[in-house]
RNA sequence: GCGCCCAUGGCUCAGCUGGAUAGAGCGCCAGACUACGAAUCUGGAUGUCGGAGGUUCGAAUCCUCCUGGGCGCACCA
C-alpha cells in the first residue's frame, strides 16, 4: 500500500517536472508514513516540503501542485488533503484495504515474505561463546536478537546462514584443560590448591568426575603435563560444546554451522592473510612484533596481530576468519556482539577493508548485557566465582516462549531488566500470554463455530462491508501494513518492531472481541467476523513463527 | 585521561532513520463474566523528552558544550 502512495507520488512529480512547473529534485529523501493521528489520513507525505528548498516555492503550492497531477489509476484514494506546513495527507478507499483480507487469505504462511533480499548470500554470526562453560543469560540475549534477525532476513528474501565461531584456539581453552586436570586430582584424593585463575564452576568438576570413572588414575602422575593439558582441553571442550548445543536448541536456536578457529590455522591460513597485508603496506614489522595500521581506517591506536613470541592474536584469526566469510561467497555479513566488545568494532572494519572489501557489507548489531532480577532484586552474576544462572535454569524455570519474547522486547542496544519471577508469571505484565492468549481466543471462537456447524468462510463468501467496526477498520490497516513492518525490522536489524507491532495488535482484538460477538444469530455479520478473526490468526501465527514463539492454539 | 552507548510520566520502555497535539505497559483508584476463554476489557493523570546553545519550514531524533550513568581503552578472547 505504502509502495501505491509513493509510486503515485513519484509519477506526480515527474509530470510536474516535465510542464516544468516545479523543477524534479532528489527524490531519495521522500518518504511517506503513517501518521501518528489517524486524522491525518492513512499516509502522509513530506514531497513538498523537500522540493520546497530547490524549488524555492512555498511547499503548499508545490503540494497543490503534486496533486493536480496525481493520477489515481486504480482509483484507491477516498480523499487527499493538505495539510499543516505542506504534507500531503493520503485517506484510502475502505473497500481498498478490505482488499487486503482477501490477499492476507491467499498468502496465508506466505503473507509478510518480501524480496528485497533477492537470495542475496548473507551470514550471521552469534552466540559464538568459547567453550570454556555452558551458557549463561548473557548469551541468551544474544542468541535470541541473531535468531530472530536471522528469521527476518529469510522472511525478506536473503538466503541465510546462521553461523557459530568457535574460539577453540586460544589460552582460555588451555585454562580449562588445567582446570580440569586439577579438579580430578583433587577428586582422587589430592590436595589442590586451586587458583583463582582457573575455572571455578562446578561444571567443572563433573566434567572431572566424568573423565575419572573413564580413564580412572592416568592423569595423576606429574609427567607431561602439557600433553595432558592439551588432552583434557579437547575432551571438556566437546563435551561443553555439546551442552551448549543442546541448550541452544531447546531455546530454539539452531545454527547451520559451528566454525573452528582452529580450522584458520590449517594450511598457514592466517599466515597467509598477514602476508597479503604486509604487501599491500597494512602490516608492519616492530622486531618480532606484527602490527596492522588500523589507524589508517580510524581506529585510535594500531593493533598488534603478532606477538613477540611469535603467536598471532586473536584479532589476526579474526581477519582470517572474515576474510573466510567473504571467500565462501557471502555478500553481507552480520556480527552480533557482546556491548562490551564495542571498541573492537574499529579494528574489525579496519580488518576488511584492508582485504578490499566496501564497509557497508559488515554489520555489526551490539547487545547490551541482562540485568537479571528475581522478584525486582539483582541477582548475583560472577564468572570468576562459577554464580552465574546459566540459560539451562531459565529455560527450565520461564520456559522457550516467554524467555524469548522478553528478550525481544528492548533494543538489542539497550539495557534490559529481566526479571525471573515476572518472566514466568502468567499475568498481564508477561506480554508474551497477552499475544499467545489472543491467538488461542480466536482458534477457540473457530472451534466453537466448528461445534455449530458453521463454515468457516472465505473472503468470497463474505461481504466486507459488514465489517465497520472501528477495531475492525483499524485491524485491518494494521495487517495490511505488516509487511511494510516487516521491511522496517529488517532494514534496521531491530526484532523487537515485531514484538512492538503484536502487543498493538493483540490490544485491538481483545478490545474488539470484549465489545463484539463473531457468532451471532445474524448468519452474514457472523461469516464476515469470522473470516475476519481467521486472518488475524495469519499474522499472529507469520510473526510469532519468525520469533520462534509458539502460537498455542489453547493455553 | 581518551573513545563508544545511553538519559523520555512513580517504574520499565516505544517513538517508523528530521515531521503535525510525545505514546504504550506496569503500578494506583473505580468498574465489567447466566455472553465465542477474565492470561481479557472499560474509565480515571502524570511529562521544561537530563541541562544550555546551534542547524531549518519543523528537533526527543542531527551538531557543540555541560551534568549524570554503563562499557571499553592488552603483545586476553
Amino acid at each position: 500500500m505504502k509502495n501505491k502512495i509513493i509510486n503515485l507520488l513519484e509519477e506526480s512529480v515527474k509530470k510536474s517536472a516535465e510542464k516544468g512547473i516545479i523543477s524534479e529534485s532528489d527524490l531519495s529523501r521522500l518518504e511517506v508514513a503513517v501518521p501518528a493521528n489517524p486524522a491525518h489520513g492513512d499516509y502522509a507525505a513530506n514531497a513538498a516540503m523537500i522540493l520546497a528548498s530547490t524549488a524555492k516555492q512555498n511547499p503548499r503550492k508545490i503540494a497543490e501542485t503534486l496533486l493536480a497531477n496525481l493520477t489515481d489509476e486504480e482509483n484507491i484514494l477516498q480523499k487527499t488533503e493538505i495539510a499543516g506546513p505542506g504534507f500531503i495527507n493520503f485517506f484510502i478507499k475502505d473497500n481498498i484495504w478490505k482488499n487486503e483480507l482477501k490477499i492476507i487469505e491467499e498468502k496465508n504462511e506466505k503473507f509478510g515474505k518480501l524480496y528485497i533480499g533477492n537470495g542475496k548470500k548473507v551470514q550471521i554470526e552469534f552466540v559464538s561463546a568459547n567453550p570454556t562453560g555452558p551458557l549463561h543469560i548473557g548469551h541468551a540475549r544474544g542468541a535470541v536478537v541473531g535468531d530472530v534477525i536471522a528469521n527476518m532476513m529469510k522472511t525478506a528474501g536473503y538466503d541465510v546462514t546462521k553461523e557459530y565461531y568457535i574460539n577453540d584456539a586460544g589460552n582460555q581453552m588451555s585454562n580449562l584443560g588445567k582446570s580440569v586436570l586439577l579438579r580430578l586430582r583433587e577428586l582422587a584424593g589430592e590436595k589442590i590448591d586451586f587458583p583463582q585463575t582457573c575455572y571455578q564452576g562446578e561444571y567443572i568438576k563433573d566434567i572431572a568426575a566424568q573423565i575419572l570413572k573413564n580413564e580412572q588414575n592416568k592423569y595423576l602422575a606429574r609427567d607431561n603435563e602439557d600433553k595432558k593439558i592439551s588432552y583434557l582441553t579437547d575432551i571438556a571442550g566437546r563435551i561443553i560444546l555439546e551442552d551448549i548445543k543442546g541448550n541452544l536448541k531447546d531455546f530454539g536456536v539452531i545454527f547451520d554451522d559451528y566454525f573452528s578457529e582452529s580450522k584458520l590455522y590449517e594450511n598457514d591460513g592466517v599466515s597467509k592473510i598477514l602476508e597479503v597485508l604486509k604487501k599491500s603496506g597494512f602490516v608492519y614489522s616492530d622486531g618480532q612484533t606484527l602490527w596492522f595500521k588500523t589507524t589508517e581506517f580510524g581506529d585510535e591506536k594500531d593493533r598488534v596481530v603478532v606477538r613477540k613470541n611469535g603467536e598471532p592474536t586473536y584479532f589476526a584469526a579474526d581477519i582470517a576468519y572474515h576474510q573466510n566469510k567473504f571467500s565462501r561467497g557471502f555478500e553481507y555479513i552480520v556480527d552480533v556482539w557482546g556491548a562490551d566488545h564495542h571498541g573492537y568494532i574499529p579494528r574489525m572494519y579496519a580488518g576488511i577493508m584492508a582485504l578490499g572489501h566496501s564497509k557497508d557489507k559488515l554489520k555489526i548489531i551490539l547487545v547490551q548485557l541482562v540485568n537479571l532480577l528475581r522478584a525486582g532484586e539483582p541477582v548475583a552474576m560472577s564468572t570468576r566465582s562459577g554464580e552465574f544462572v546459566t540459560l539451562r535454569e531459565v529455560l527450565d524455570e520461564v520456559g522457550k516462549d516467554a524467555a524469548r519474547y522478553n528478550f525481544l522486547m528492548r533494543r538489542s542496544d539497550s539495557h534490559l531488566d529481566f526479571d525471573l519471577e515476572v518472566a514466568k508469571r502468567q499475568s498481564n505484565e508477561n506480554p508474551v500470554y497477552y499475544v499467545q492468549y489472543a491467538h488461542a481466543r480466536i482458534c477457540s471462537i473457530i472451534k466453537m463455530a466448528a461445534e455449530r456447524n458453521i463454515k468457516l468462510p472465505s473472503y468470497l463468501d463474505i461481504d466486507p462491508a459488514l465489517l465497520k467496526e472501528p477495531e475492525e477498520l483499524a485491524l485491518i490497516k494494521m495487517m495490511s501494513r505488516y509487511p511494510e513492518m516487516i521491511e522496517g525490522a529488517v532494514r534496521s536489524l531491530e526484532p523487537h518492531r515485531i514484538t512492538f507491532y503484536l502487543n498493538e495488535m493483540a490490544g485491538i482484538f481483545h478490545s474488539y472481541y470484549n465489545k463484539n460477538k463473531v457468532i451471532s444469530d445474524d448468519n452474514n455479520l457472523t461469516a464476515a467476523r469470522l473470516f475476519f478473526v481467521k486472518t488475524i490468526l495469519v499474522i499472529l501465527r507469520n510473526a510469532l513463527m519468525i520469533l520462534g514463539v509458539s502460537a498455542p492454539e489453547k493455553m
